[in-house]
DNA sequence: TCGTTTATATACCGATCGGTAGGTATAGGC
DNA sequence: GCCTATACCTACCGATCGGTATATAAACGA
């Protein structure tokens, strides 16, 4: 960390900066200014600043899918829990002032105006590697109609990120949780 | 429509353009230009452009209310079928292209690195007036746990939203109108 | 040793941002 | 007739936006 190529080190700041204010709030001035660099230099690594945004989007996409395959490997082999730990950690991150939602789903809000845009459709694609990834879960416990409740699950699960971030409040995220065993029966 | 005050004129076009656009996105020169005014005009009516994004999303709110309450009110008297058909009137708006979600959700995302915002305030108070419509319809069906399932209820359709946004499929909000019936037996 | 490539900086661009100082035409009350 | 409030305008403000033309200093290969 302390090493950091000025590439990796431009990433690291427009990932803290973009998912905490927003990428439309941070100007590549404030972006350069935390990276003690000049703008030449930032153009120099990536060709605009959109391009900064996709790398930025790709790493939290990257981060995202890592952390969930860790966290439903380590909850066992039951798929309700599976999936509950996913719930269960979204209700963690929730009081820490600096977890603010979903960064793809925040992105493709920021960017409503353009369906064409890049952003767009990665947060598409990050959906949608969430959704397989609950129904290999769900067909892995034999259970049926394994596409439709891996769809209700992933549906649920943006839900509570959702009001897990408007409200601050954890409890969204578990009573998420419950339902997920709910569902699961169904 | 057609004879129009000033004032109401600037908050129809705001209505418009903050909710293709996003408001970070929309500025007041492009909200003036197609007013036909000019800028003093509409800081003689909004102080700033915060207050007039408040005003925006006041607006957004009533008639999001309005139309939720009118949709269960229209499907007849069982809970099922009442909250279900909020779920199916979004499938029926997804393939709309004008259609972008939920506006309170998108204002709370653009404005992620300043909690204390009015429009984050609106956003919460928002859902929790949902939450509180959902929660009366479970109750006066007799249903047990109505706050539990109403809660659960919101959090899926807030993901259904944001799904149907992401990936613009219906599908994902009648999979959660499905996912609707299994949460209220259980 | 010389030319090229890599990695940086200074200084600037036009456009757009939210907002305002100051002026004006008009209508109604006294 | 005069005053005030309403409802608008022209013209401008400093700040910031994303982006670039140009210079330079160091490292490297022939």
């Amino acid at each position: 960390m302390a090493a950091q190529s000025t590439r990796g080190r431009i990433l690291a700041i427009a990932k803290d900066l973009f998912y905490r204010e927003g990428i439309r709030n941070v100007g590549i001035d404030a972006i350069v200014k935390r990276a003690g660099i000049t703008k030449p230099t930032l153009y120099y690594y990536f060709p605009s600043k959109d391009a900064l945004v996709v790398a930025y989007l790709e790493l939290r996409e990257a981060a995202i899918l890592a952390s969930l395959k860790k966290t439903m490997d380590a909850a066992g082999d039951d798929v309700a829990d599976k999936i509950g730990a996913v719930f269960a950690s979204v209700a963690r991150e929730t009081p820490n002032p600096r977890w603010k939602g979903c960064p793809l789903v925040r992105s493709a809000a920021e960017f409503a105006g353009d369906p064409q845009h890049m952003v767009r459709r990665l947060a598409s694609t990050h959906k949608k590697r969430v959704e397989e990834s609950f129904e290999t879960a769900v067909r892995e416990a034999g259970l049926p109609d394994a596409p439709l409740k891996a769809r209700q699950l992933t549906v649920l699960l943006d839900g509570a990120i959702t009001h897990a971030f408007v409200h601050g409040d954890p409890d969204y995220a578990l009573a998420a949780g419950a339902a997920v065993r709910a569902l699961l029966k169904a």
